[in-house]
DNA sequence: ATAGGGTTAG
């Protein structure tokens, strides 16, 4: 009779309720216990075969499960992603009197937060008297994950209020949930009084913890911040690294991101680069439009057998097509054997930006056929790709179907890409009425497309509207001032140019000068607009100088209206003949090879005098040349452009 | 006694 031996420890594990019960019905104690220890191992076993249905069934007769035996039946509700079954188990466990059991109760947070069911998660918190740590840091957990990070920090505050010390999983899950607030409120403050937190408690040598750090830091834009907590690491490992690169490239710095890539390869010895330190290596490429590095990397990813990794196979998707090559980036993806909706969606943007709509839609039609369900941003890739050839019907067509057939909700993105659009194809009243029938609040995105689209097509009231709300959401946005004072000069309201460059001025404000940079022979040279320390300055300007008046005699006529000083034509013309661009195809004309292309990136739109410049010389010289700027890719050659001068 | 964490493509 050892079952009477029962120690009181095992006995808690019964809750007194339901085995007073059981012990009543039948009189025999020892096989109440037999029974009960038999369907702990039936159910255990259930689980573990992935029999939720009949453990439930089991569960629901009489059976006294342990707390392993519920902590394997909720496990078993997040693998089988069911949240009803999640909820039975729930209540059963209540009713077995479990409910003050702060395991079980981490246990449920995690479930729930894992079916996005916060606020059960939430509910699970406030009954649990007894909170340890793993409570509170599952619920950090579950908040951060679900966007809610404001309210994390608020749990956290009263954590600490009590006096309950953190450990360190505490600190990743403040950490993140400072950068995962759904409104736009900036929580880098707290982020920051972590940061000191953290090294007050001397957490610092923790890598977990600090690369966290450097990772919030990235997602703020602090740049700085970041480099600072990641040089102080005493022992980085792998993912340290990656993120501080991913942080340069995620944050307008490739170059660095470059660098540091280069430093790892000598530095760190024992950690190597993985999957996810060469996506964001392949993201710097792209950014740079450096194909000749981006080979050596794709050769470096193939030595270490990386490129099975469906990441990495995306990112080459990307790099070569933003470097411009869209044969290579289609056979890549004709080689993966198999692909997510993130390869479709790299392969439709690659279409999109070089300029190929119909090509974007068919992959897109591929996609659907496959079985792939489109995402979010499917479709800023495919209206992308409609806007940028024109194609309208078909872009409000797929609007649309977002919704009806697909229900995707449009968020600010998607009607972004609609006002550029239709705003494009000069149906600025059609984009302005999309903007007021919105469901949700513009936001910058929009605006900014309404702006632009009026910058193409000269319209000085709607830009005015479009630029007062850009003016108050983003302030400091140049860009925005900028394309205002464009359309002015065009309208040639000089009064009104002149203001706003005081705006911009007043409030300490800089254009954004154009530059321009070409890859040649693995190297990089860059142009700005004036730019009197390249060392081949006066062979480009005499070049230039040459095929200006050649094209003169051909019928060019400069177009100077985008210089917004009021000077005479000749002083204008001289300036527009100095543009970034142009000195870089000269400078690709004296140092390619004869059938080679010129590939040059440009960190704004193309002006229209560049445009027309290019697409003669393209000609004149027999060249194919190919420009990146800010939004797409314009192949030139035999005098036209891909882009049919809609862009 | 026990549980959990950081970097990832468009």
């Amino acid at each position: 009779m050892r079952a009477f031996q029962t120690p009181p420890t095992l006995q808690l594990n019964y809750p007194p309720n339901r085995s007073y019960r059981t012990r009543l019905s039948s009189n025999q104690t020892s096989t109440t216990l037999q029974i009960s220890s038999n369907n702990n191992q039936l159910i255990q076993s259930l689980c573990k075969q992935g029999n939720l249905k009949q453990a439930l069934q089991i569960l629901s007769q009489e059976s006294n499960p342990s707390q392993h035996t519920y902590e394997l039946l909720i496990l078993s509700c997040i693998h089988k992603n069911s949240l009803p079954a999640g909820v039975i188990v729930h209540r059963h466990l209540v009713d077995d009197g479990f409910e003050q059991d702060p395991f079980l109760a981490t246990k449920l947070i995690n479930m729930y937060s894992e079916f996005k069911a916060i606020g059960n998660a939430r509910k699970v918190f406030d009954k649990t008297r007894n909170r340890t740590i793993f409570v509170w840091n599952a619920l950090f957990r579950a908040l951060a994950l679900a966007g809610h990070g404001e309210k994390a920090l608020y749990l956290y505050r009263q954590m600490n209020r009590i006096g309950i010390p953190s450990d360190r999983f505490t600190y990743t899950y403040v950490l993140k949930a400072c950068v995962s607030s759904e409104f736009s409120i900036s929580l880098l403050h707290y982020g920051k009084e972590i940061h000191g937190h953290i090294l007050r408690h001397g957490f610092e040598t923790n890598v977990h913890i600090v690369t966290t750090l450097v990772d919030m830091y990235a997602r703020f834009g602090c740049a700085w911040y970041a480099s600072c907590v990641f040089d102080e690491i005493p022992a980085k490992n792998v993912v340290s690294w990656s993120a501080m690169i991913a942080c340069y490239a995620k944050n307008g710095r490739p170059f660095d991101a470059l660098e540091l890539f280069r430093e790892m390869m000598v530095e760190a010895h024992d950690s190597l680069p993985n999957s996810v330190t060469m996506v964001s290596v392949l993201q710097a490429c792209a950014a740079l439009a450096v194909l000749g590095q981006g080979k050596l990397i794709h050769c470096y990813i193939l030595r270490r057998g990386l490129d099975s990794i469906l990441p990495v196979f995306s990112a080459l998707v990307t790099m070569y097509a933003k470097c411009g090559t869209l044969e290579i980036a289609r056979r890549v993806f004709d080689g993966m054997d198999k692909r997510d909706v993130v390869s479709w969606n790299s392969m439709i943007s690659a279409y999109g930006i070089h300029g190929f709509g119909a090509e974007a839609i068919q992959i897109f039609n591929e996609m659907i056929d496959d079985g792939i369900s489109p995402n979010n941003i499917t479709f800023v890739s495919v209206l992308g790709a409609c806007s940028h050839v024109g194609l309208v019907e078909m872009g409000k067509n797929l609007f649309e179907s977002m919704v009806r057939e697909y229900k995707i909700f449009p968020i600010v993105e998607h009607y972004a890409c609609m006002v550029d659009l239709l705003g494009r194809a000069n149906r600025l009243d059609e984009a302005a009425k999309i903007i007021e029938e919105m469901r949700i609040e513009p936001g910058p995105k929009v605006w900014g497309s309404l702006l632009g689209a009026c910058r193409i097509h000269c319209n000085v009231e709607l830009a005015e509207r479009a630029s007062t709300r850009l003016f108050e959401l983003e302030p400091t946005n140049a860009g925005n001032y900028v394309l205002l004072a464009d359309i002015y000069a065009e309208a040639e309201m000089w009064g009104e140019v002149n203001r706003v460059k005081k705006l911009l001025e007043a409030r300490g404000l800089q254009k954004v000068s154009g530059c321009s940079w070409i890859e040649v022979k693995k190297k990089i040279y860059s142009f700005l607009s004036i730019d009197e320390l390249n060392p081949q300055i006066e062979q480009l300007h005499a070049l230039l100088v040459r095929l200006a008046m050649e094209m003169k005699e051909k019928g060019y006529v400069p177009d100077t209206e985008v210089v917004l000083y009021d000077l005479d034509r000749e002083e204008k013309e001289q300036i527009v003949l100095g543009h970034s661009e142009k000195l870089a195809v000269a400078f690709g004309l004296i140092n390619t090879s004869k059938g080679e292309t010129i590939r040059i990136t440009k960190n704004l739109r193309l002006c229209k005098d560049c445009h027309s410049v290019t697409k003669f010389i393209s000609k004149f010289a027999n060249k194919e040349i190919l420009v990146r700027d800010v939004n797409r890719f314009h192949h030139f050659k035999n005098g036209t452009c891909s882009c049919q001068d809609y862009w």
